[in-house]
DNA sequence: TAGATTGTTAATCGATTAACAATC
DNA sequence: TAGATTGTTAATCGATTAACAATC
């Protein structure tokens, strides 16, 4: 679908855009200019339309964007339409905190399963699902393999789940953990989100200062 | 101390070198060169150096970087000698699982107190700190400002308790919420991470296809 | 219509990669 | 010493910004 190549920080980008436009329906309002975005968001008009370019002209001459087309737009291009179902590993805290409040369904996913390897904890019903034991998770994947598997169980058992994971047939792997995973096959997609390293570039920019262009002597 | 500018890309490449420095040395690895130290991260040895060269020379020609060395170089670097103080706003799961789980001493910081408004909740003991009540926050603030701050809390207070917490002279934010906080203080540091985002990138490649570079028809 | 704002092409800027002399 | 690998300069590549004709 995308017009021509579309680069990583484009990509990233995306659901920045969706967030504001959002908000920005949540507020009523209706149509917007790239210039006006470009200033909410503390970005350049030209970048906007540059980014939106790549997948289409959603825009109208003298006009701007209409808010809502644009979400629409910027859903499908994000891939929400599809439905997708989605299991987590891993029911510590962290885990609740995203099977409890994450809003799945809002970006497409559907919950499907928990898993966990602690006894006290099977069978307890959080939000739409009810923590399973580990050890049922190669028959749970056998019939029904998730599209998307959440890591949020400790590090080191990461390399061995996620492999489990991708040999069922799970496609994308939203890890959590403190390590990242590479994998081989080209087709399952990894999103790593080590929470230290946004922690220590805090650190950086608070050691260093946060004139990231400014002049410093 | 940077000897050149140091741009954003580069700053969010350095914990990831840590990362990888300290598993290396983990596995007692005591020297790497900039070759073996790419491969391993999927980057080029050019960029390994390049990135490195803005804070100095760290290798020895010939020999490559030594992996202790190196650890302690790109720690300092990232300003984690400097013992900083931290808060914990919002103590339900998230918060949590960041009060109990996350190991702030590796990266400089101390926990010294987390806050909710759930009744039930205060006085609970999690790790190292008690979960006090939010009225509390302004006069803890007033005798003790920490240098960061962690919110987990939901999103619709994210604005008010920000300002709140700058006022008092907090430094940093570490901004789990789902909404950009925006600082026009230049001395504070905000750091965003909305998980969305993160899903909605791995969404993205797995809709369209992870070739980012290959020449797509 | 006149004014506003797009999509796109061209110009600029910055970041990554390549190359290599220096040297451990 | 010969081989390996750095730090750095130069070349390339890509991303951002600026400009503007098209047009709602």
């Amino acid at each position: 679908m995308p017009k021509n190549k579309v680069s990583h920080n484009v990509v990233l980008r995306l659901p920045r855009y969706l967030r504001y436009l959002e908000e920005l329906r949540v507020r009523n309002v209706v149509r917007i200019s790239s210039g006006e975005l470009g200033q909410l968001m503390g970005i350049t008009a030209s970048q906007i339309r540059q980014d939106l370019s790549c997948f289409g002209g959603f825009g109208q001459q003298g006009y701007g964007y209409n808010v809502d087309m644009l979400i629409k737009e910027v859903s499908d291009i994000l891939g929400i339409r599809h439905e997708r179902t989605a299991i987590v590993i891993g029911a510590g805290n962290l885990g609740r905190a995203i099977i409890g409040k994450f809003p799945f369904q809002q970006y497409g996913f559907r919950l499907t399963g928990a898993y966990d390897l602690a006894e006290n904890l099977i069978g307890e019903q959080i939000g739409p699902v009810a923590i399973r034991h580990m050890n049922q998770l190669a028959t749970d994947l056998q019939s029904a393999p998730p599209d998307i598997a959440v890591l949020t169980m400790s590090s080191n058992s990461a390399d061995a789940i996620a492999e489990q994971l991708i040999a069922a047939g799970v496609r994308g792997l939203w890890n959590f953990t403190n390590v990242d995973l590479t994998v081989s096959n080209p087709n399952v997609v990894v999103e790593n989100l080590p929470f230290s390293d946004s922690l220590l570039t805090l650190n950086y920019y608070m050691t260093h200062g946060t004139n990231r262009d400014s002049t410093d002597k």
